[in-house]
DNA sequence: ATTCATGTTGCATCCGAAGTCAAAAATGGC
DNA sequence: GCCATTTTTGACTTCGGATGCAACATGAAT
């Protein structure tokens, strides 16, 4: 008995597979599935009658059965730690437009809790995704697990420590210095530095290239740790305003979400005027910064360049296995605003 | 020859199938499929023993094969028209959390445009997803498509016209209702409306409601249209202040982003006490929202509540083809915030 | 017309896990 | 210890499309 049972067209359904579309055209499925494969050797003509004949059923290509065959998915892992952290869903946004354009679909994946990046890994596996663009920290083990499976990945804003990993990422450091560079310039000489947690990888940077270039000036700075949201930069302001005494210049927030909860709490408990007694920076260029009420004094991620890069790099990788891991580095953009003075 | 072509290890790899894991176990390819399957006739010992070989090859089962077999893809499409707007985010977050919990994975499609629904249609097709979250526009027949292949969906604060389609919302009438209620009752007369494209099923809504009780007291407010981000707020403002020649009691924006943008205006551009001088509110309840230099009057949709339903719904009609469309409003909470005099 | 190159086509097989079914093993009752 | 149940197990088939290969068609060159 010849393997040949159809899928009986259901009542409204649409279950139509290569064999139907096959007969329906009078061909072999083997020419269906030319005929959905761009480079393949068929007759135009061949082509055409077959195309009439999968419109007709509502024919689509089930994904799971080429992907079986082909050991390729066009899925790619997009690993988010925080979505409501302003900054992501622009990153997502241009991440998912982009691989959308080169023919992939994104797996997305969020996480509560760092600690959930183990469990998370499980939930991949199994989708043999052709390749994970991931910004959380990923610790090298885990790196290693992707390496070991042959899956290329792209940290975003995070690098690779003893396992290499190829990397987009703008330059904290540099943009961090920058500031700094600015607000001494224009006088500062009490500082205060409203941190992230010490798990993140960026906020770290951050942080440490403020500190440093502060020293280099002699300053030694307060310092604040929150967890890189709005209220954090309320509370934040708070208690450096209690450990210095009141005598601030200078806040440094090493996000935007934070330097704007300084920036309303400054204005709002305090009632100092921003910038005149108080000069209040950020980081990231998020939305809300460069709205009209705060016009916040920040480094500008070039998110879309970054996304393209990321995207760019994950395809090359993709399309050629075993290539040596590649960093790159953005520079961020300096936005005045108004919420510091600059020298 | 018996099929016994055994996955070579690859140097570093683990491409390991559920044979090689029968092989190094000792028992048979079914074995293993079971030992994976929850609640599948197998021995506790001879799972134990599979599941340990798995481990040492870091074997999991390959979801495509499984897909292919079952026709159980475990993946739920979410399909969000704009990433960028504020509300979105949190919405995508609180997805994904529940999706994961209840064992589905994210696809996830963001548009650019509206047009590009019918071209992102064609991408979902071949992934055999078992549902679909939608918060974008989708015109009848498209619901249909759905429909037609079996597929339950449920639109997020959108409704189906004439194809049945179930659906979570908020109650975007009663909470404007609410609002002009308040405003009415605290003696506000000169309305101005900023609101969002012809377009948005949820825009429309609210503002129809906001249009038919303002009536209902005989007032006939000042419109201007805008694209729900926080420019449109800014130009909205003065756009209102000419039509109105500067006389307006009170702002109703459809949603947040625009009312912020409002603020903003109305304080920098016309030196306005808000709200002593004007009344603005928002919809949404978005995070900004609740900030300090804002603590806008607004409606909290209860996102939380809402992505629960949605996917809760979604799950029951995965389980349980066939259910009639059952449409779920909930009620937003009103926030009085401090940027409008509320009777 | 014959030969050869080129372009199309269908057959058979494969991808990897799940499920069917009947055989084999374990359990229980007496 | 023997037979009747109940588990547990493995061989084989299935899902749907991709692909190597051989067969076939087409047209050009001789």
């Amino acid at each position: 008995m010849p393997k040949k049972k159809l899928s009986e067209a259901m009542p409204g359904g649409s279950g139509a597979t290569s064999y139907d579309v096959a007969e329906l055209a009078g061909v072999s499925q083997s020419a269906v599935s030319r005929a959905f494969r761009k480079g393949a050797s068929i007759a135009p003509k061949t082509r055409e009658k077959i195309m009439r004949a999968a419109k007709q059923l509502g024919y689509q290509p089930n994904a799971f059965a080429r992907g079986l065959i082909t050991r390729r998915t066009n899925l790619v892992a997009v690993v988010i730690s925080n979505l409501t952290n302003l900054y992501y869903p622009e990153v997502l946004a241009e991440l998912t437009q982009r691989l959308s354009a080169v023919g992939h679909r994104v797996l997305l994946f969020s996480l509560a809790s760092e600690s959930e990046i183990d469990e998370m890994l499980g939930l991949i596996w199994p989708y043999r995704v052709d390749g994970a663009i991931i910004a959380a920290r990923l610790k090298d083990d885990q790196i290693r697990q992707f390496n070991d499976r042959g899956i290329p990945i792209i940290l975003y804003n995070r690098v690779g420590e003893a396992e290499p990993a190829a990397s987009v990422a703008c330059d904290s450091a540099a943009g961090e210095r920058e500031l700094v560079k600015h607000l001494l310039a224009a006088g500062h000489r009490r500082f205060g530095i409203i941190a992230g947690p010490q798990d993140s990888y960026v906020g770290e940077e951050r942080l440490d290239s403020a500190r440093r270039h502060l020293a280099a000036a002699g300053i030694e700075p307060f310092i604040y740790r929150g967890g890189f949201d709005y209220h954090s930069g309320d509370e934040g302001l708070r208690v450096l305003m209690v450990a210095s005494g009141g005598a601030l210049d200078a806040v440094i927030a090493t996000n935007d979400a934070m330097a704007l909860g300084a920036i309303d709490c400054a204005r709002g408990a305090y009632d100092l005027t921003i910038p005149e007694q108080l000069s209040i920076v950020g980081f990231d260029g998020v939305g809300p910064a460069t709205w009209g009420g705060y016009q916040l004094t920040t480094i500008r991620q070039p998110v879309r360049r970054m996304a393209q890069a990321a995207v760019d790099m994950l395809i090359e990788r993709i399309e050629q296995p075993g290539m040596i891991p590649e960093q790159r580095l953005f520079g961020g953009e300096l936005l005045p605003g108004r919420s510091a003075r600059l020298g």
